[in-house]
DNA sequence: TAAGCATTAATTTTT
DNA sequence: TTAATGCTTA
């Protein structure tokens, strides 16, 4: 077991604990994703099936590179272990287990947008003030309700929030969230928080015990970012670890000073009452830092001083002292994004680094576009993470709104969304008088458009509809995703109208949904098998789950050597080279909303920043601006950022002239004006899964012709011989090792394998 | 009903 | 600045 030669002391004694309930606490760049992974990739090479293995995190991100590593270390087996984010895990077993709570299977997943536009329309149904009542307060009102596992009963009952609504002049909340609730039940719609909160009532409302089916299914659990979940994970966690004669197989893995969750829910409160909860409880903590270099660990270190409550620790580095770290104050921020790019150049030249080695992290996404203008002038490739993914583009979510649809005639926002786009002359009042008599008579919105009487010329509009969606339904059990999909785009004449508009941008939203209907077409061809009970499905709703849950951050990843720019929260758990901090302004970091609220926030900003530095691994630069613009207005700043003074001198390399202390009065050459380029879209249209297999020609043959031994092709892995055939006959896995990827596991069914006679 | 124009509002972080 | 909403007119 060589990999354990790989990890100090500390980390081997967390790999190798594997029974009993283990906390680590893991400073930034400690090795933890190496912890964790190692960890699993042990517990398999002791004999524990992979399958009953649950690893949860955060993101997307993280959990498809704990997958990428543990199959590193032990092959293929590794494909076959639980790990994936609360939400996609939660959703996978929902889809088995809904309709034991009133859900359809084939539920479908509300985003944040349709979520809104349902709270919004319920506003309007109960006669209430949108301005007294936003959608943004709903929502998160609702949300960490749920999060608390409040009920809307127990919201209802709880005289303490009724009194904060009361204040807050929005008495009718409890209202909204019974209602909403009921309404995305009624839809058979899950939203984010449910894909949670219905797991837990799942769990906690035992339909035929089906909570000891998962207990004994997971015998190993691991949780990633700790101290990043809410009550209600946390309660999830422990409805599948806590029983009677449980092992407590549990090892969660955190670091306090890295919270910067709070405001959606997050709370540190699970680290403090799991130590409560598992009293045999073993602790590890990881301090040695193997990224960054001393001025930039120790200057870390004494910014997190500064934060009241936290957990004792201190991280150290034996990577040598390094370069101090450079502040830098600029006028405007022109001039700020311009020494950037022009730091960035230099420090390509002279210390060798590649696009890819740098960094430029900000509070707020809207602080990219200065930057983006800068590089490029210069013609340095960058890539921008944040802001809309691919799957909530308008002319992509117009598609997915017609597969959700079909799948789910309960869905009401996906109807809403489709009613009348593209236009087919059922307008708004309509689609309001049709809203409302879904809610007087309790029936469906697809139910009152399916009995809708009359003879107007809306009427007839709504026959047709009525009748187009019937005619996708029914190809929906005989036709596959990829097909139906194709179908779809050109009978509801959403390709006709897009093919219409000429315009650069016109041409991107066609090429997007392209991308999209590609991205279909790989899901329906993809035949690889997890393990030998999941089969997998091609069905539509299928793909309709695991699109749901993706995000921003997931579009395409093959990005080869360009510069980064994103928000702090999404660099977390990244590092780089050379970073570059901007924005570094009271009001802007730490934000105006924290000052704001509080210590406790300006305490989550301070950790955010603790995160934002810890991703250095060799240089950083800290920067502010005397002034910017902000919504096409120029902005004074009021002062350098506080957590600037919070660093040691002797850490630092004043590039301005003095030390900040507060205010602004300095002078210097500004930023030469730039021309704004026109607007593009800002996206790159995301690429097919890149392939450089070199597949030879071949004819497709029948499941039954293929047998162990044979060399075989594939569509996608190219050249591969089979090393095993098992499963049931009309479910057949090969196992086929290829020449370019490694093993495979593939259903014959799905398969188009060729067989290679030489 | 739908398109075009005018006004206004909003900007913290994300599964 | 941009996105979303509201108002007017055909």
């Amino acid at each position: 077991m060589n990999y354990l030669e790989e990890l100090n002391e500390i980390q081997q004694k967390a790999v190798t604990t594997t029974k009993g309930p283990v906390m680590v606490i893991a400073g930034p760049g400690s090795g933890k994703t190496r912890v964790l992974t190692y960890r699993i990739a042990h517990l398999i090479n002791t004999g524990v099936p992979p399958w009953e293995i649950l690893a949860l995190t955060f993101t997307n991100k993280a959990a498809k590179e704990m997958k990428e590593r543990i199959s590193k270390v032990v092959g293929d087996r590794g494909n076959r272990v639980w790990a994936g984010t609360f939400h996609s895990i939660f959703a996978r077993i929902l889809r088995v287990e809904a309709d034991k709570i009133g859900f359809p299977n084939s539920f479908t997943i509300y985003d944040t947008d349709d979520s809104k536009s349902l709270l919004k329309n319920i506003v309007k149904e109960k006669n209430l003030d949108i301005k007294q009542y936003p959608t943004n307060v709903l929502y998160s009102r609702i949300s960490s309700a749920k999060s608390n596992l409040i009920t809307p009963k127990a919201y209802v009952a709880n005289q303490e929030l009724r009194n904060q609504d009361r204040m807050a002049k929005r008495p009718h909340i409890h209202d909204i969230y019974t209602t909403y609730m009921a309404r995305c039940k009624k839809a058979g719609a899950m939203d984010f928080d449910d894909l949670l909160y219905q797991m837990f009532y799942l769990l906690h409302s035992n339909p035929d015990n089906v909570v000891e089916k998962y207990r004994e299914k997971f015998k190993y659990l691991l949780v990633d970012e700790f101290q990043d979940t809410n009550h209600l994970q946390y309660a999830i966690v422990r409805k599948l670890v806590n029983y009677p004669k449980s092992e407590c197989n549990l090892c969660v893995v955190g670091d306090d000073a890295q919270s910067i969750y709070a405001f959606r829910g997050a709370t540190i409160q699970n680290i403090l009452d799991f130590e409560k909860d598992y009293k045999n409880l073993q602790v590890f903590k990881l301090e040695q830092n193997y990224r960054s270099t001393e001025h930039i660990v120790q200057a870390a270190n004494d910014i997190i001083t500064h934060n009241r409550k936290q957990i004792q620790k201190k991280i150290w580095s034996d990577k040598g002292e390094g370069d101090k770290i450079k502040i830098l104050k600029t006028v405007t921020d022109k001039e700020e994004a311009k020494k950037v790019v022009d730091t960035i150049m230099e420090q390509k030249m002279r210390n060798h680094l590649q696009n890819k080695e740098f960094a430029i992290l900000y509070r707020t996404n809207a602080q990219s576009r200065i930057f983006e203008e800068g590089l490029r002038r210069h013609n340095i490739r960058y890539k921008v993470y944040g802001g809309l993914s691919f799957y909530q583009r308008k002319e992509v979510k117009d598609l997915i709104a017609y597969l959700r649809a079909t799948v789910n005639l309960k869905d009401e926002e996906a109807m809403r969304r489709i009613l009348n786009y593209p236009v087919r002359g059922i307008g708004k009042t309509s689609i309001e008088k049709i809203g409302q008599m879904a809610a007087a008579n309790d029936i469906t919105f697809w139910e009152v458009l399916k009995n809708y009487q009359g003879t107007t010329r809306t009427t007839k509009a709504i026959r047709g509809f009525v009748f187009m969606i019937e005619s996708f339904r029914k190809r929906l059990e005989t036709t596959d995703a990829y097909t139906l999909a194709v179908h779809i785009f050109n009978k509801s004449t959403l390709e006709a109208s897009l093919k219409k508009d000429t315009t650069i941008q016109g041409i991107g939203r066609m090429e997007n949904v392209t991308n999209l209907l590609d991205g279909i077409k790989d899901f329906v061809e993809d035949d690889e098998a997890l393990d030998d009970a999941t089969i997998p499905d091609k069905k539509l709703t299928t793909y309709l789950q695991t699109i749901a849950l993706h995000t921003s951050a997931d579009d395409d990843k093959d990005d080869n050597n360009k510069v980064t720019l994103m928000s702090v929260h999404s660099a977390k758990g990244l590092e780089f080279k050379s970073v570059f901090v901007v924005g570094m302004e009271e009001n802007l970091f730490p934000s105006f909303m924290a000052t704001k609220e509080g210590p406790e926030a300006v305490d989550e900003e301070r950790r955010l920043f603790y995160v934002a530095v810890t991703r250095a691994e060799r240089y950083l630069m800290l920067s502010y601006s005397g002034s910017r613009y902000r919504f096409g207005k120029l902005d004074n700043s009021i002062s350098p950022s506080r957590f600037l003074t919070e660093i040691n001198d002797r850490h630092i390399d004043y590039l301005g002239i003095f030390k900040p202390k507060s205010g602004f009065s300095y002078s210097s050459d500004g930023g030469s004006s730039a021309i704004a380029e026109s607007s593009r879209p800002r996206y790159a249209p995301i690429k097919r899964r890149g392939q450089k297999i070199e597949v030879p020609e071949f004819t497709p043959v029948a499941a039954n012709m293929i047998r162990e031994g044979q060399k075989v092709v594939h569509a996608r892995f190219g050249k591969g011989k089979v090393e095993e055939i098992s499963g049931a006959a009309n479910n057949k896995i090969a196992v086929i090792h290829f020449d370019v990827p490694g093993e495979k596991r593939i259903m014959l069914k799905y398969a188009k394998l060729g067989i290679l006679d030489r």
